[in-house]
DNA sequence: TCGCCAAGTCAGCAGATGTTTACAACATGC
DNA sequence: GCATGTTGTAAACATCTGCTGACTTGGCGA
């Protein structure tokens, strides 16, 4: 795998396009890295060796830009909270969401996409980063269920909920089978394959047929 | 917590019933604790004294008795696959799965049933261990495509197993949420809560409407 | 050109971690 | 009682891990 995107800069580039002393770009090495390694192998199974080798930086430099492992860690998470929250808009339709949820889970853009998702579910027994994954896992349940007609104050709201959270369930489970078995047909699927299934999953969970 | 099942034995026992000498009770101590443990902090996230000192036993007992940690985990594993594989009998119905799934992911048997899901997922790193988390996860994914019709040659067999893989994507999912973030109803829904949702999740995905 | 500060390097510390080794306590057969 | 094998204990080990402090190197303005 690469060490990363190629910094971009406009000045002091050395003849492979990276530039040497790169205060800005050595730290986008070192979360693009931690973002991959966090990811994969969890927060206690990642060292801070393990980061600055595969980003190609000096160890100490993570203490620098990040002042501890758990600074780098929190970092990670708020970029990825930042990506997803703006993936999956506030007001999502129930028609929408299937095809949403299919790009962001099998999407192919650096296939980095699907760590963003991973990293919400590694705790790192950090007290704030855990308080970080819970509000973002929360907030995507609710506008779930809010594509799904749920409202603060809605009359039997806790059903509407834990359908919503089940429906979230099922692509955090997704990516985890994807990422961590190498179970065939659905490591290989493509959104396109997804999109179906999931729109049945969805359709189940959350469409209304009356109050049921 | 307690430090694990009462040790059942017939002789030598000291007055508060627990044998003070007892390799096969010292082995289930540990491998209860470590069961306990590994499910929900990982396999990196544990420490071989972390689960010495829950099972209130020495740490060197665990070299002793499984030769490493690595070997300690493997036999967590398999004893976990071995209940769970119990539970998810080999020819399920499309009708039954729901409550057997609802029963697994929720059930209250001393708090300690999901954990059996939660190891699969969690990697070691160790390549056969590994390999049995996949081989299992693998058999209970054809059992679901199974009950719904999937046979090893099936026409366009790979739709429909991708489907159950899907399925079984929802149970890990929300035992993930469940333990891993307190979300709210999903944590403290009971087998009765979760049914309904599960049936239509389990009839979405691979009730046959035609060939569709 | 030179001084200065940011960026990066290096070695090492203190504690944690998996494992081993030597030893003590106990139960059992004789 | 005594020898013997089993069970449990304590300490130490080599290594790993996160982090720090002193140092060097490079780039930029004066």
């Amino acid at each position: 795998m690469a060490t990363g995107s190629p910094r971009t800069s406009t000045t002091g580039e050395n003849p492979s396009g990276q530039r040497r002393r790169d205060a800005a770009g050595t730290r986008q090495l070192l979360l693009d890295a931690a973002r991959r390694r966090f990811a994969a192998h969890g927060y206690t199974g990642t060292t801070v060796r393990d980061i600055a080798d595969e980003a190609g930086v000096n160890v100490a430099l993570i203490s620098r830009y990040f002042a501890s492992k758990e600074g780098l860690f929190e970092a990670c998470l708020a970029g990825a909270v930042d990506e997803l929250s703006h993936a999956v808009t506030e007001n999502v339709t129930l028609d929408r969401l299937p095809q949403i949820m299919a790009e962001q889970l099998a999407g192919t853009g650096l296939g980095s996409r699907p760590n963003q998702f991973l990293l919400l579910l590694r705790s790192s027994g950090d007290e704030r980063a855990d308080q970080i994954r819970r509000n973002t896992v929360r907030s995507f349940a609710e506008r779930l269920a809010s594509a799904a007609g749920w409202r603060p104050d809605h009359p039997d709201g806790d059903r509407l909920m834990l359908r919503a959270q089940i429906a979230l369930a099922t692509a955090f489970g997704i990516v985890l089978l994807r990422s961590s078995t190498g179970l065939e047909p659905l490591s290989s699927a493509t959104p396109h394959d997804l999109v179906a299934p999931l729109r049945d999953v969805v359709d189940g969970l959350l469409r209304e047929r009356g109050t049921r």
